[in-house]
RNA sequence: GCGAGAGUGGUGGAAUGGUAGACACGCUAGAUUUAGGAUCUAGUGCCCUAACCGGGCGUGCGGGUUCAAAUCCCGCCUCUCGCACCA
């Protein structure tokens, strides 16, 4: 068979779809039920349908796919579902913007990436296909909401939020990104503002959310959960203001409470007004004005000099009775702690600047190791021994904390306490593309959660959805007018709808059974699924989806839904895929790379072989699309092996053969598992160039086995050339339902081997020598090269290293 | 400022104490071809040498440990990401 009719056989449009057929109609990737196999959950993010499926969903699903495959190969029942995140604003504003229905817009771009997903030649489970949008799976997060409710994890207040005003709607604080505080959607700077919303008490599970110790996640998952959560432990101090009353501070440094020279309130304290005393009133009154104005950008610069302003108050600093005067300033956030503290500039570098600014005294109470007394240049924060605080001078500062604290206990002025960073889960959004809220609001009966039998709450279709800042379904009557559930009587409906991190929650039970109507998932097949033994996905959402998940878990766990704490036991995150110039693609910067022309050219099996070639899956990195030819030419080389010339003779050596066969499961076994596609994929190029070399001048049995092997070994990673090629060898349907081949160590080592002698580290000779040779013969090797005897030539041996099967150094002088 | 990750040929990358640059891309030369493409063969880190034989240098920079360092330790530089007045 010539070369020329070989290229022609392997047509990627007809071969690839030609399977895709068959593996469709003969139900190939139907989720196996074995229970008599050890269960594997392989679950990929689920992906927003956006329209086109674009190479970076590629980039994250492929990898998955074949690790997938290699598990089914491997002898694990596997179940590796797909469905679509369809609730969220692009649909929204590509209605708005091309005057269609979102529901529309979203249902054809499902329609057109289920075919482009098929197209990839991945084994998903289309049967589990879960959409968000649908009222059978969105009823259920109304469902969750009332248990939430019950249990007191959902609850609505006043809050100051975080508001976008491009996409008209409330965000969450994780959806807010980086210093500049800007939406984590469209990237516009979001505004504060006071509104009514819905949160979900995630704080409840704040402790519980910090112990990883039942999950294998990455430690930069695990490091920004962490610090997302920031717990802090110290101790709750009130500070009496007379006249008015106690106020309580946070701080976790209760050992410097004697060093305590004045007393900051955040500008939005609400006993900011009440202590001012006349005089100061309008200076006051004027800053914090100034404060609400200022962006938040400007607010939390840290490089901004501090300012602030005094109330003419004073608060009574309740370890030595001193007066101390309270100041307003906006370094002090409402946010954390109890929005005000006491501060102690000799140990504080924040407090220590303003009261250099202001002429505060800095007294040091916590005396540093070696410290000669005399004035402070910067704040000291190490620990230190106490000085200046009365009856616990001499304590050493971290046991001071607890003795100040249990002081302050007796006498009622404070306690121990714990603060966190992490804020409730503001669910609520003003937005029509989304789940409704399922609650009532009755005149008589105040807030009544929508009966469960009542459920779904349906998204009206007819809404008017453009944004106005308000939620749309206020503006429909229909639906925003009820009647009470408990009462009978006139009533509203909650017209905000659900974040859609509440749809991704959760997702990986309703795959389980996406039709089940008796509860969001059917818990006896969970019981044989769950948890998710192999998440993967990108990092950016860390402190999102992952924290969100993690939390939906813990609460699914005690209203008895799961038996376990965790989702997902083990995470990999691979890296993102970016533009040829380097950016993050997106269509306004041109930079998207669409895998349909490289599909159309070279095939499925080249563009998910060439994503995993290119560098590790973790890294990501810009694409380049000239690589790609090196790829497809190795396929197409891999495919000659089975139709190009057979075995004509024996000369090729037979164990050379089959250790290189050996080897190669080997380094492929071990690299899937570990996740490292692109070395998997050097070595089964380099495999194929050895076969491809002694291709012809092998035993017929030799041959046929290691071709077998190789073709197993393809498989999770080109599954329609593997197949083809199995085929072509005549081999029963389907290599996918093959068992992956097992390596036999001992036919992998070597009978020979390269030793390299070294003379004082310096390499200079190679020699082939035998696998098993000692150390006196090798040497003995070495000292007789002719490249090693100049070296060594008149100078004294004083040491050779030996390592076994590798190297000879010999030290000389 | 704090935390994490990274820095290796023209390019993507491999090697986690023992042959630096596997596997590819690209490039050069040759074969085949009317030509181009495709394919095949050989070569390809840099420098000295006409070439060979040799030899030297070489993994961001500087030092150290070791018979031996891309790899371990110390100090620095650069880039990327995350957090950032969190009391």
């Amino acid at each position: 068979m010539s070369e020329v009719s070989v290229k022609r056989d392997y047509d990627p449009g007809i071969i690839e779809s030609r399977w895709q057929r068959r593996w469709a109609e003969s139900g190939l990737y139907k989720t196996d039920e074995d229970p008599a196999k050890p269960k594997h959950y392989a679950l990929t993010m689920l992906p927003y349908p956006s329209g086109d499926l674009h190479v970076g969903h590629w980039y994250a699903m492929t990898p998955s796919d074949t690790r997938a495959r290699f598990m089914r190969m491997r002898g694990y029942r596997v179940f590796f579902p797909i469905g679509f995140d369809a609730f969220g604003l692009p649909a929204e504003n590509a209605a708005i913007k091309r005057g269609i229905h979102p529901r529309k817009w979203t249902y054809s771009n499902i329609e057109n990436m289920r075919g482009q997903l098929r197209q990839m030649g991945t084994m998903f489970d289309f049967d589990s296909e879960v959409v968000t949008c649908e009222p059978e799976y969105y009823r259920w997060n109304q469902w969750f909401f009332l248990k939430f409710f019950e249990k007191g994890l959902a609850y609505r207040a006043e809050v100051p939020v975080d508001w976008c005003p491009n996409d008209q709607t409330t965000l969450a604080r994780e959806q807010v990104i980086g210093p500049n505080r800007v939406c984590e959607r469209c990237g516009t700077p979001v505004i504060r503002k006071n509104l009514r919303q819905w949160l979900f008490k995630i704080t409840d599970y704040a402790d519980e959310l910090l112990d990883f110790s039942k999950i294998e996640w990455p430690e930069r998952v695990k490091t920004l959960q962490t610090n997302w959560i920031g717990r802090s432990e110290g101790a709750e101090i009130e500070f009496d203001v007379p006249g008015y009353g106690p106020i309580e501070v946070f701080t976790t440094r209760p050992d410097t409470l004697f060093g305590a020279t004045f007393f900051v309130m955040a500008p939005e304290h609400p006993a900011v007004e009440k202590i001012t005393t006349p005089e100061q009133q309008a200076e006051v009154k004027s800053y914090v004005e100034k404060a609400a104005r200022m962006s938040e950008i400007d607010r939390t610069d840290v490089t901004r000099e501090k300012t602030g302003v005094f109330t003419g108050a004073y608060a009574t600093n309740p370890a030595n009775g001193e007066s101390i005067p309270i100041y307003v300033a906006d370094y002090v956030l409402m946010g954390y702690g109890t929005g005000a503290i006491m501060a102690v500039p000799a140990h504080d570098e924040r407090d220590f600047e303003f009261a250099r600014q202001y002429g505060i005294e800095i007294r040091p109470v916590i005396a540093p190791p070696d410290w000669k007394g005399g004035e402070f240049e910067e704040a000291y924060t190490g620990e230190g021994t106490m000085i200046n605080s009365g009856r616990f001078d001499g304590t050493p500062s971290d046991e001071g904390r607890e003795k100040v604290t249990a002081w302050l206990e007796e006498r009622g002025k404070g306690r121990h306490a714990v603060s966190y960073r992490l804020r409730d889960w503001l669910i609520s959004r003003q937005r029509y593309w989304g789940t409704p809220i399922p609650i009532i609001y009755c005149e008589k009966c105040g807030t009544v959660p929508v009966p469960e039998e009542d459920l779904p709450v349906l998204l009206p279709e007819d809404a008017e959805f453009t944004p106005t800042g308000e939620s749309p379904l206020k503006l429909d009557p229909d639906f925003y007018n009820t009647t009470c559930p408990r009462c009978g009587g006139p009533a509203t409906r909650e017209t905000d709808t659900m974040d859609t991190f509440m749809d991704s929650s959760w997702y990986q039970y309703r795959y389980l059974s996406p039709h089940y109507d008796e509860g969001p998932f059917d818990t006896e097949r969970g019981g044989k699924w769950l948890p998710v033994d192999q998440y993967t996905g990108g990092v950016e959402h860390a402190v999102m989806h992952l924290l969100y998940t993690r939390f939906f878990t813990k609460v699914m766990r005690d209203l008895g839904l799961v038996d376990f704490d965790e989702p997902m036991r083990r995470l990999f995150n691979q890296g993102e895929i970016l533009g040829p110039d380097g950016n993050r693609m997106s269509k306004s910067k041109g930079n998207v790379v669409n895998p349909q022309e490289f599909v159309d050219r070279y095939g499925a099996d080249v563009l998910r072989c060439f994503l995993m070639f290119i560098g590790p899956w973790n890294e990501g990195g810009p694409w380049d699309g000239k690589g790609i030819e090196g790829v497809a030419r190795f396929l197409r080389r891999a495919h000659t092996l089975v139709t190009g010339g057979g075995p004509s003779g024996a000369e090729a050596d037979p164990a050379e053969i089959e250790r290189r066969t050996n080897r190669t499961i080997r380094k492929i076994t071990q690299d899937i598992e570990n996740f490292r596609f692109n070395t998997a994929i050097a070595s089964l190029m380099e495999h194929t160039n050895y076969l491809l070399a002694v291709r012809g001048r092998v035993g017929e049995g030799e041959w046929r086995e290691a071709l077998r092997s190789f073709v197993l070994i393809l498989a999770p990673f080109a599954p329609h050339h593997a197949e083809e090629m199995w085929a072509e060898m005549g081999l029963s349907y389907s290599v996918h339902l093959q068992e992956w081949p097992q390596w036999n160590e001992d036919l992998v080592a070597e009978e020979e081997i390269t030793l390299v002698v070294q003379v004082n580290g310096r390499l200079r000779d190679r020699i082939q020598a035998p696998a098993d040779i000692a150390e006196e013969d090798a040497r003995e090797l070495a000292l007789a090269s002719p490249k090693v005897r100049p070296h060594v030539e008149g100078k004294e041996i004083r040491k050779s290293i030996y390592v076994p099967g590798r190297l000879v150094n010999l030290v000389v002088k």
